[in-house]
DNA sequence: AATAGATCGTCACAATTGCAACTAGTACCC
DNA sequence: GGGTACTAGTTGCAATTGTGACGATCTATT
């Protein structure tokens, strides 16, 4: 038994935290660029977008739990989205505090757009990561998802 | 056969690059906490000093293809190390632009004890993924890289 | 119905990041 | 060997993000 003693106490490159998140700001890079060339979208405005498209009407609170995001960043969204003509705010009957929102049919129209190539995107990328490693991942993903729910 | 025309064209929740953002984040988040508020560390003080510690001497360019940050990120990064004493810059015999950068022997002690944080970390990480969990990640992280390896 | 405490969304401010320009140095190459 | 192009690292500035406080509103308690 051979033992090196100059090993390094971490590879960086094998740690499990920095691969996590190297291979998902890589993902996440290259499925940006599909919404920013094309459309102009910010992330958080992307993320607000696909939210309210997926909900028909969301408070801005809901968008920030469905999709990860802290409250302001979802105010600018919904006030960038709001500029550009693709969401509409409108009061709540029972709650003042509340805005309800809603895309425009030009919002509808642009996130019917990018949900299919979102979906083309994911196609794509799990068609390249071959049998073995789609399903990996999906169970890896679950494996995390069920870690962090349960704290 | 039913078919729901109401479904809506796209769910956040179970798209991947959504998701494996959102784990990759949590992970992040929780293993930051262990260097932020034991040692006072940022993010690219944490992976300059992990890229250093495993290198033992490195530019600063080659760690931020290593660790993959922005030069900007790691000049800062070097920057607050060498002012916490924890790395010293060493001038380079045969190209002046270089700087040599190695850990002083308190940066070896921080980084000697955050390292063995690090492996704690991930053992009990991957002990909770379970044994499909933890080998279906580590095949997806493998197929990804693969993907991103080749472009 | 008055008060206390929570919630909703926004804003001002600070911290972090990214970009582009810059200085200093090296390499090429005619 | 003088010009041109490239590389290493830093800095200033702009954009993005996070934090804390705020006004407005709602709920619960008494």
């Amino acid at each position: 038994m051979i033992r090196d003693e100059k090993a390094p106490p971490l590879v960086l490159e094998n740690f499990i935290p920095y691969r996590l998140n190297k291979a998902a700001e890589a993902v996440s890079q290259r499925f940006a660029r599909l919404y920013r060339e094309q459309y102009g979208l910010t992330r958080p405005e992307w993320r607000t977008l696909a939210t309210l498209g997926q909900f028909g009407t969301a408070t801005a609170t809901v968008i920030g739990t469905h999709s990860s995001m802290h409250k302001t960043k979802v105010s600018r969204a919904v006030l960038a989205l709001e500029k550009r003509r693709w969401l509409r705010r409108k009061r709540d009957g029972s709650d003042r505090r509340i805005e309800n929102l809603e895309l425009t049919s030009a919002g509808r129209k642009a996130y019917a757009e990018l949900a299919k190539v979102a979906h083309q995107f994911e196609t794509e990328l799990l068609a390249h990561l071959g049998k073995r490693g789609e399903s990996g991942l999906i169970a890896g993903l679950a494996a995390l998802e069920r870690l962090h729910d349960s704290r």
